[in-house]
DNA sequence: CACATTATTTATCAAATGTAAAAGGATAAC
DNA sequence: GTTATCCTTTTACATTTGATAAATAATGTG
């Protein structure tokens, strides 16, 4: 990893909460860059969520299975964070995956070291628990959409929030996001002005 | 609130997170207790979110409308954590409101004064965000459950998950929570053996 | 207890979504 | 360029769920 992009991203992560000199420089002896291909498996299923990834660029989703359907539980693009959150709180095996859909890069936190680090530096402690809440804030609107919006509403709604889905992801993983099936998307879509 | 009940609460958060002494004391000059009726509103849609609630005994929801119709977002019983994190942590108005569903006492804290409470008293702060966690955890698993569960299904989880909840919650509250109309819920219970 | 009110169930029909299979399109591999 | 593979759309039909209204049951109030 360049020493600029992993400045870039501090910068990023200083906007959310703010980071010591000394803080920067211990989360810099962390962060691992990863880079991997299109539909490569950052993370398989079944393994214990010990990393805190961020897409530095590209896409990836978080995904598991249910009954053979492969369903797409998250989807992150450039900047966003990826975290198992049920299986890093818990410390039980995640039945989900991690997935690049473009080439992609990501940052890698590795979970127990970085909590380590809460001790000594609080505002890293707070800035990660600040990007928990806003994880968690970003969930709640998600499960208000699919408690009563309409399958419509729901695609809509998802193209407006992230417009460049569209352009790069297969439909198969946006239906399965919005917990409907492609034929029905398809349908929809072919419905919408 | 005598201080037996309040001991209690403290005790029940411990065991989330350890607290000494000096922080418990510190909480209990915080808490306060807050005794309502049936169908009562504890806090009514519209105000931003300042207060960490518990149910100390009782049951509670959080609710909201949307197109004229009322939507059940959470249960809460004995020892629930009730907070409206979109709220809370965003500090926008809440487009929701906690109503009693049975005569039901709150543990209440004050959201500032807490979060003033964390820079001397870490143990508190890290206890907060462990239940800030364990709501995180919990709103991913309904999630999931919307997203990929028939409305049977939801209905025989929730009823494994809560099975007080059929003793004493009317089944109108219970549809919206499941994300269906009361009357398919009826007709799904019909159908169930 | 009788009444009014609210909650739940049932019935009917319409709309939305799922399933399965087939047909096109797009893309990748050779 | 041709073939093979994967993705998307379309079609037909079955199932689920929603909307509305009416009937029944339960609850609260005087």
């Amino acid at each position: 990893m360049t020493e600029q992009s992993l400045d870039a991203f501090l910068d990023h992560l200083h906007t959310k909460s703010p980071l010591s000199q000394a803080s920067r420089t211990a989360l810099t002896r962390l962060a691992a860059s990863i880079s991997i291909h299109n539909l490569e498996i950052l993370q398989p299923i079944g393994k214990t969520c010990r990393n805190i990834y961020f897409v530095q660029h590209g896409a990836a989703r978080i995904y598991y299975y249910k009954q053979d359907k492969d369903i797409t539980e998250y989807f992150a693009f450039d900047h966003d964070i990826i975290i198992r959150a049920e299986s890093l709180f818990t410390g039980m095996p995640s039945n989900k995956g991690i997935q690049a859909l473009d080439a992609t890069s990501f940052i890698a936190l590795a979970a127990d070291p970085l909590f380590a680090l809460f001790d000594a530096h609080r505002d890293i402690e707070r800035l990660f628990y600040k990007l928990v809440e806003q994880s968690f804030v970003d969930t709640i609107h998600r499960l208000e959409n699919l408690q009563f919006c309409t399958a419509e509403e729901r695609y809509r709604g998802l193209l407006n929030q992230a417009p460049q889905i569209i352009q790069k992801i297969p439909l198969k993983y946006i239906a399965s996001y919005l917990g409907i099936t492609q034929v029905s998307l398809s349908r929809i879509r072919s419905l919408m002005v």
